[in-house]
DNA sequence: CAAATTTTGGCAACCGGTTGACAAGCGAGC
DNA sequence: GCTCGCTTGTCAACCGGTTGCCAAAATTTG
């Protein structure tokens, strides 16, 4: 017959946290309900279901607690509860300034509602990703990838689990967050048509890259509504050196004006242009996407559409913390503008010979 | 009399996990030692302490895991033992592109050795820095500091909790990992030397910055070794407009040549120095530190002193994750080299009129 | 004033691992 | 064959919260 070793013991308080030896460990709810004179249980609902206990065992319990600087121990109450207060961001690319915006963004949205951030990155490559993300998705209570690089499937999958929003591309039947392409890429190409270019080219980035796909539409609405050719051209990398890279073809396609995936791209190809003697925005104007940090040290300045990408960081992270509230949004898809930073590298196409 | 409900509960197997509904829940180590037919505390042993089961179970173990896709859960881990897998990094400033480098070190080294990395910001403010670190400490096995801007007291009384090093600063009796300006500043001193400058500014940063005090010791000493006059200014910021702002004080000051306490004041200064008709580097030479990603979108080109803040991270997190396997490294401190990236905008001096 | 109803607090069983203590199993040595 | 010592597996008590269920207390109602 099994019997219990310690009748007394069980029915005792429960586990004391041992603040003896250099105050090491802190408070658990034990201690607070002794200091408090109630049950552990009660301690608990006070300070997590509010209303559920009276105000003045509240109040006492509130003082207990502040005395004893008792923190709730988060991993005692993600056993339980799977609650982690935390949520992950999976980025492409921590190289890629492009995401410093969406990290900035979602690290103090999360911060100012008492959560944390957890980041990785995926390399580009759509498989670390997954595995990033399924390693994350046991830890945080939902999770935000930025500009995903794998199949809408998996993202789906994923999202079956936990909360997860995507910025940069849009997956049906997940929330999203993207900048609106048209707006931005219409005013660029307005201008473009206004300083007399006829022949655009597009550099196109990662073949994956639901954005680049979705850059090259609008760059050719923009220009079929402006009677403009449009031309695409590849690119290895959406890097500075990818962008050297391509200026060759950009050369040898005939355009006049270029818009590319990403300033990264267009900063590179500048640099190759010019290092090849040609004048910008002389001869080639130039448009890069994103306004990233350091658009505006090139010479010229580098003309670009924005997008806001640390608001797109700050947007996800509230979709994904009021969804944890049980705060639906209705709309699957939240679009942020994009507008026309119209800086140097842009202009008038000067008649060549 | 306090009787034991249900004895045959008391003494079955345990816990199982509901697999029914969907898979939702991952499997135990219940469910491993069911199918392994062992007790689940072998399984525990099995799994985090080599050795101390046969072989045999071993194998048994590890292919009842396999078999289930069993996953530890890091929640229950940490509640018994403390350990998250988890390493925290706070960094001062994410919009500052020095630290992007860090924080890029510091997660591939982490998710390399299967932990995860949390980040936090500190907006430049001490309280705000000590207030995430001690929320950190709760949930983190160690902690990386880059820069931070909080008393040593506070840092020690950090380090006392759990592990820290420290990026960018020395504190007494924490690990630190400092990037040595002074082989770098003493390259660039004998550069601008050696094109005839005579009088050399320095742009000071934060007051709070040890590492600002410490580049401007180093400029100190290599000038007076070089027989070259300092001068030191402060500035607001150190950011691209507190570069703008310093440079009404640069022109005044006389110096030819001026170092500023990071890129981005040297970015702005520099600027600033065009809009003025100031040609760089013919009357005035700029020098940075840091070489940010981006200094050489600049035209021309800026000269920095860079740090690699990618190693201090990687170096950081390893120095971090050693001492949490008991790898004790003698060296408090570890010193990685700075050098000189001479570029456009550091050169002889021109004579003037 | 008693009965019905609503609050409020306590009990105890979890969540999923870890670990000290201990006993069974096993081979070696005498 | 028996004792000793070492290896290997089991038991049960944690870690620190959460929560369903129930009863006591307080409040409303008839």
């Amino acid at each position: 017959m099994t019997e219990p070793k310690n009748p007394e013991a069980a029915a005792s308080t429960g586990p004391v946290s041992r603040k003896g030896l250099g105050g090491k460990s802190s408070a658990t709810i034990y201690d607070v309900a002794r200091v408090a004179g109630v049950n552990p249980s009660t301690v608990s609902r006070a300070l997590s279901k509010p209303g559920r206990v009276s105000a003045k065992t509240q109040k006492l319990i509130e003082h207990a607690a502040a005395e004893l600087n008792y923190h709730v121990n988060p991993f005692a109450r993600a056993l339980p509860t799977g609650r982690t207060s935390t949520l992950g961001l999976i980025v492409a690319d921590i190289t890629n300034p492009t995401f410093f915006g969406v990290i900035r963004g979602a690290e103090a949205t999360v911060t100012a509602r008492d959560y944390t951030l957890m980041l990785a990155e995926s390399s580009e490559s759509p498989a670390t990703e997954l595995t990033a993300a399924r390693r994350m998705m046991t830890t945080v209570d939902g999770l935000i990838l930025a500009s995903p690089r794998m199949d809408d499937d998996n993202i789906r999958a994923l999202a079956r689990g936990k909360p997860v929003v995507v910025i940069n591309r849009e997956v049906d039947g997940v929330p999203c967050v993207v900048p609106d392409a048209n707006t931005g890429i219409a005013e660029a190409i307005r201008s473009l048509a206004a300083n007399g270019h006829r022949r655009i080219a597009y550099v196109a980035g990662p073949p994956e890259s639901w954005m680049s796909r979705r850059r090259w539409e609008g760059v050719q609405t923009a220009c079929e509504w402006s009677r403009l050719e449009a031309v695409r051209l590849e690119s290895s990398r959406p890097t500075v050196s990818g962008g050297r890279e391509v200026a060759r073809g950009v050369l040898a396609s005939g355009a006049t004006a270029v818009l590319t995936y990403n300033d990264l791209l267009a900063i590179g190809l500048m640099q190759e242009l010019q290092a090849a003697a040609v004048v910008v925005p002389d001869r080639i104007s130039i448009v890069g996407f994103d306004d990233i940090f350091g658009a505006d040290f090139t010479t010229p300045p580098l003309t670009t559409v924005r997008s806001p990408m640390a608001e797109c960081g700050t947007e996800a992270a509230s979709l994904l913390l009021d969804a944890l509230q049980g705060i639906e949004h209705p709309a699957a898809i939240l679009r942020v503008e994009t507008e026309l930073v119209l800086r140097g590298s842009s202009g008038r196409l000067l008649p060549s010979g």
